[in-house]
Formats: structure tokens, C-alpha cells, sequence
DNA sequence: CCTTTAAAGATATGATATATCATTATTTAA
DNA sequence: TTAAATAATGATATATCATATCTTTAAAGG
């Protein structure tokens, strides 16, 4: 991600969060930084050793995960939680409302792609679900894929 | 589970590995059982209380977790990656081939139902993923859901 | 300014998972 | 039938992810 694009993006997240009395703080404004910076989503250790090499100033674990909560709850970052890692939202800086989203997952370079669930398909998965017995309450489907370029490696 | 049902879906397993030289052996088959007769999904460390509860024997977590790699791979037992826990898989006593997983769970009971996921959910999942440029390996969805009765209560 | 509340630090510990080497059991084939 | 090969399990150590709880620091609001 280019410089132009990651200060875009820390303002709007800073924009969102003053226009309903949230507090980005620079620590956690850091950690999202961090997150927009990566080709791959990373753990809350992860994250901790980054800021420590990239801010040159240790962070506990705890807090990491502490503001990874926060930046979650905001939807200013997602919690993918067949790998047990965080990334940034990939919508911060479009406009359009947040929907639910895909997230595909390359098990061989770990890269991922944030994708909007189609209508027709939450729909026929709301039926389904329906029928089952369930209500859905947090929606949101990782598929375990290769990306084009690992698949034509292997 | 009832105890014919029980009887009838380890006998299958047995029919199922033998079919095709997998050695479903006491102890695998003893896991199994404990996931077959749960109504929630087991972590591993759960299964290896349960059995020394159960068959009155102390069984690694070492050797539960190579004990569920073989079951997964028999596709007797899924893994749900959200939750990291094991559940039996529902099909062991149907004929049919086996379809791509849609796992719903309750966030409150923990209860899990497993349902196949229907043919135009599943292309026009495919679809998406086409699109976005990844190809889909593992394909198996997990939904965070409420059971009806939890709906309800809640 | 002082009080209240939110954020972050510190410490301990629990829960999930993998790596590796040793041992036992089963199969295969001379 | 027994020796070699392979598969399964045991044992130990350690990595990795996560939460509970108490303390300290910082910010917001009267």
C-alpha cells in the first residue's frame, strides 16, 4: 500500500471514529497502520514484534489485543477467525456501507482478498439457514482457497 | 445419540476405512465414539479428558490430535476452524456421496448442525471466487448462528 | 481542578497446536 | 515364522493464541 493511500485511509478511520465519539488513539492508529502495511494478515504477537520494530517502543500482547477489539468493533478491521489473524477492513475509504464480507484466504502465500457477499447469495444462505433451525447473527464466511498465482505453482 | 444409532454409524466407519485399507483402530474408533455421542463440539484437550473418563484409560493429546487428523481425512469427523473443535461428521450412516460441509453454530449452546450446502450456493460461490481471482481448496462454511431455542430465550 | 471514565500496562495463567524422538504394534515378504 | 519395514502411539518440550485481573496513566466533563 502506497503512502498517499495509507494517510487516506488512517483519516477517514480517524473520521468515522470522531464522528461518533470514538477514540483512535495513536497506538491504535499505529496497529491499524500496521495492518493496512501488511500483504497478510497477522496476529496480535505478530503485530506486538512490528511495532516494536517499526515504532521502536514495546506494546504488551494484551493491549495488541485489546485494540484489535477496538479496530474490530469499529469494522476498521476484521478478525479472520479460521487463522487466528487480523486484517484491515478493505473498505475504509469507500463510501458505500460496510456488507458482509467473503474473505478468501491463499493457504500457500497466506494472501487474502476482502470481497462483498452477493445478495443472491446471503439470501439463498439465510434460507437455508432458516430452514435449519438458525438465525444468523455474525456473518461472515472465510473460504479456504489459492490465490492464481499459487495455483498455477502448484 | 441412541445407542443403535451409535452401534450402526461405527459400524459404517469400520465398513468405510476397511473399504479402503484405513486402520480404524480401537482408540480412533473410541474418539469417534466420544464425538458421535457429544451434542457439542470437542476440542482436543476436551477428548482426551473424556476418554480417560469414559474408558477409564489416559490417552496423550499428542496422540487425540493425530487421532483426529485420521478421522478428518477419513471425513468421519470435520474440523470446525472457528471454533477449533471437532464434531462427527453427520453423514457417516448415509449412502450418499459426501457434499461440501455448511456448519451452523449456535453461539450459545454451542450446538452444531451440519448441512450440505445446495448446488446454487455452492456456484455461485464458486463464481465470486472465480472472479476475485482464487480458486477454492477446502471448501466448507461455518456460520455463527442462534438456535431457534436460544433465539428465544435471548 | 477534581471526579469519573476510558485506555493502556503488567503479571499470571489457560487453551490450542506443533515438533521431535522413542516405543509398540501391525503388516509384508523373504 | 521370523526379520525388516511401516504404521500407530507414547512422551516430552515448546510454540502460539487468548483471557482474567489488578494497577497505572490519560482524557473528558462537570
Amino acid at each position: 500500500m502506497d503512502h498517499a493511500k495509507l494517510q487516506l485511509a488512517l483519516q477517514r478511520a480517524e473520521e468515522n471514529c470522531r464522528a461518533h465519539g470514538a477514540r483512535l488513539t495513536e497506538k491504535r492508529k499505529h496497529i491499524l497502520q500496521l495492518l493496512l502495511q501488511s500483504d497478510t494478515p497477522l496476529s496480535a504477537y505478530e503485530l506486538a514484534t512490528r511495532y516494536h520494530d517499526t515504532f521502536s517502543d514495546t506494546i504488551p500482547a494484551m493491549s495488541v489485543y485489546r485494540m484489535l477489539d477496538f479496530l474490530v468493533t469499529e469494522t476498521l478491521a476484521h478478525k479472520l477467525n479460521s487463522a487466528n489473524k487480523y486484517v484491515a477492513c478493505a473498505h475504509i475509504t469507500c463510501n458505500h456501507q460496510h456488507e458482509v464480507p467473503q474473505f478468501l484466504i491463499c493457504d500457500r502465500c497466506q494472501s487474502v482478498k476482502e470481497i462483498g457477499i452477493s445478495h443472491a447469495i446471503i439470501g439463498a444462505l439465510e434460507i437455508s439457514v432458516k430452514k435449519a433451525g438458525y438465525v444468523l447473527t455474525q456473518p461472515q464466511i472465510e473460504l479456504h482457497c489459492l490465490c492464481d498465482r499459487c495455483a498455477q505453482a502448484a
